[in-house]
RNA sequence: UGGGGGAUCGUCUAGGGGCAAGACAACAGAUUUUGGAUCUGUGAACCCAGGUUCGAUUCCUGGUCCCCCAGCCA
């Protein structure tokens, strides 16, 4: 017997238990996640993944399918159903062994389809597209009889299996319900059960000609699989009557309830699979898995963990108001997964040579440096010191503002696990001006660990050694667009005039420290001061390459807003 | 000008005839060998108008605004 899960429940939650408790299917819970395999998943997949997958596993004996609506062979790959089951996976959901495909009733809808027509509950319309869509009506006014709608039952059977056995042009014939072309909801005015379709279904290959429409067979694969609650979103609100139309006419023994829900949208990019694909077809982005974009692969390759995802997720609720969720939000997941698991590691992304004029030449030292702070059992390493340096040109300021804490001429400033040193000399380029090296002078005493340690400055700054360092790229991302909801621009731009021009930043000639020599692609990193990173697919034995992730919370940033160097 | 939905802090999400709660964001402070993390605190909301009621954000009535629907897409 199912129990309800306690505790605060949204809306959908609040059904199913009290379904539950009113015995309405038995006690049993089943849901199902239904995409069609036309396209990339996106993090709106990854809420609904976590609404479907969630209530089946709260409630006792509850289940969850994987299903394919694959009803459209003219849009639909099978590289898409293994993209689907690859991303789903990689969230961590398990659908075990029910992992199923709307094809795989074909023949079952056509056997529901007969039925209909001999119940004189469907017919076969002869019209064409344009002549159906000019006698359907508008939103005010009612539609008009279609001329075939009064054929006969033998004639509608005979002409279906025509339909079905291939005889005709795609277009020549529909099957349509046998409603009402009054009704005043749009979808009740006798819609398409199904159509002809010449294209290869990549599944069923050539063995039909005839394929449903959505209203037809969701509603069906729902029954055959036994769901109880099918959750889908907003917009199918008005085919919920034809979706109830679709189960009472078809003698089923299972009544699923739908339920809808809003889809997930976030500030500073567009979810639709429309827009994606523009981004991708028209090269805005590099691909689907592009760093960028809110799909699954591009959250994956970017380094987001999955685990963030859906604590995301689940902490931005279910309810049926249109929302836009600020993306600091997820952000702010991906913080605390990866500030609790990313080991440390220090980096120096646009490097500025530092030399210690009385540290001793030669290999230079070792020093101990902790991997987590926040999690002791991760350990420490050893990182090799010596009198040529990196640090990041952002931590020196020739004129320095009030509250800089970091190195300037005269000045004092730690070395993270080091020393403390002062800046003796600014060498310059003598054409340009440009600071091409720093002269300092490092505090034997001060080391870290020791005890003249304890002296305080006030600022720490990261490092790494010159003749250590390896060389990495680094690429930087902002928001893909440049206002929080591009779908609604308040000045009414299209989308892709919104796109942000620097939301990629490639930065070459970093140098990092040695323990990254050998990290594996999609490990994550905390470079410290800095921000998540992750090592990216492009990386080679040769040239590593790492994503920003998400940068650390930078307050530096607001005491002085255009200062820094770092776009966010 | 048909039908279906929805309006609660800046953004999400709860609640519900009796002090409107949480998270993110913001702000202030403490702390810190990451200007990170952590901790403490502050500001911040019931679409409008009537009605019922001792009392309405909640119930009723009437508005206003927003979203979706006229695919042989899903």
């Amino acid at each position: 017997m199912a129990k309800p899960p306690q505790g605060q429940q949204d809306f959908i939650r609040a059904i199913v238990s009290r379904d539950l408790d009113t015995h309405q299917f038995g006690g049993a819970v089943r849901t199902r996640f239904p995409p069609e395999p036309n396209g990339h998943l996106h993090i709106g997949h990854a809420k609904s993944l976590c609404v479907n997958f969630g209530i089946a596993g709260e409630f006792a004996g509850g289940r969850c399918n994987l299903r394919f609506d694959d009803t459209n062979p003219a849009k639909e790959s099978s590289e898409y159903v293994e993209s689907i089951r690859e991303d789903v996976r990689w969230l961590g959901f398990d659908w075990e062994d029910r992992c199923f495909f709307a094809s795989d009733y074909f023949e079952r809808f056509h056997d529901y389809a007969v039925s209909l027509i001999k119940k004189g509950r469907a017919y076969v319309d002869s019209l064409s597209a344009d002549d159906i869509r000019r006698h359907r009506g508008t939103l005010t006014e009612p539609g008009r009889d279609s001329p075939y709608r009064t054929r006969s039952v033998e004639e509608n059977l005979r002409l279906f299996s025509h339909m079905r056995a291939g005889d005709f042009e795609e277009g020549a014939h529909v099957l349509r319900a046998k409603i009402d072309m009054a009704s005043s909801n749009i979808n009740l005015r006798d819609p398409t059960l199904y159509r002809i379709r010449r294209a290869p279904h990549h599944r069923t290959g050539a063995a039909w000609a005839i394929y449903p429409t959505y209203d037809f067979a969701h509603p069906l694969s729902d029954a055959l699989e036994g769901i109880t609650h099918s959750l889908c979103t907003l917009e199918f609100e008005d085919h919920r009557a034809l979706y109830d139309w679709v189960l009472d006419e078809c003698a089923v023994d299972c009544h699923s309830r739908q339920i809808e829900f809003a889809r997930l949208n976030l500030t500073y990019t567009v979810m639709s699979k429309r827009k994606l694909t523009a981004l991708v077809d028209e090269g805005h982005v590099s691909g689907w898995n592009d760093p960028r974009l809110p799909t699954l692969r591009g959250l994956r390759r970017r380094g987001y963990p999955p685990d963030a995802i859906r604590r995301f997720c689940e902490h931005i609720g279910v309810a049926k108001r249109d929302s836009v969720i600020d993306v600091r939000l997820l952000e702010h997941f991906v913080r605390e997964e990866l500030n609790a698991r990313a080991p440390r590691v220090m980096a120096v992304l646009r490097p500025l040579r530092v030399v210690l004029t009385n540290y001793p030449d030669g290999d230079g030292e070792e020093l101990p440096a902790v991997n987590n702070p926040e999690d002791p059992s991760m350990g420490a390493r050893m990182v090799p010191f010596s009198r040529v340096l990196y640090i990041e040109r952002d931590d020196f300021c020739d004129d320095p503002p009030p509250r800089y804490f970091r190195l300037a001429p005269g000045r004092e400033v730690r070395l993270r696990y080091a020393y403390i040193i002062r800046c003796a000399d600014v060498i310059r380029d003598e054409r340009t001006g440009e600071i091409v090296e720093l002269h300092c002078t490092y505090d034997p005493d001060t080391k870290s660990g020791s005890g003249g340690a304890v002296r305080k400055v006030k600022g720490t700054v990261h490092w790494v050694s010159a003749a250590h360092a390896l060389e990495a790229e680094v690429r930087l991302f902002d928001h893909l667009f440049t206002v929080p909801d591009p779908d609604h621009d308040p000045e009414g731009r299209e989308y892709r005039s919104l796109l942000n021009p620097n939301s990629l930043e490639r930065l070459r000639g970093c140098r990092v420290e040695q323990a990254l020599r050998d990290a594996a692609v999609g490990r994550r990193f905390q470079c410290e001061r800095q921000g998540y990173f992750c090592v990216d697919d492009d990386s080679t034995g040769g040239q590593l390459v790492l994503n920003r992730i998400v940068a650390l919370r930078d307050s530096w940033a607001k005491i002085a807003p255009g200062r820094s160097q770092e776009t966010r």
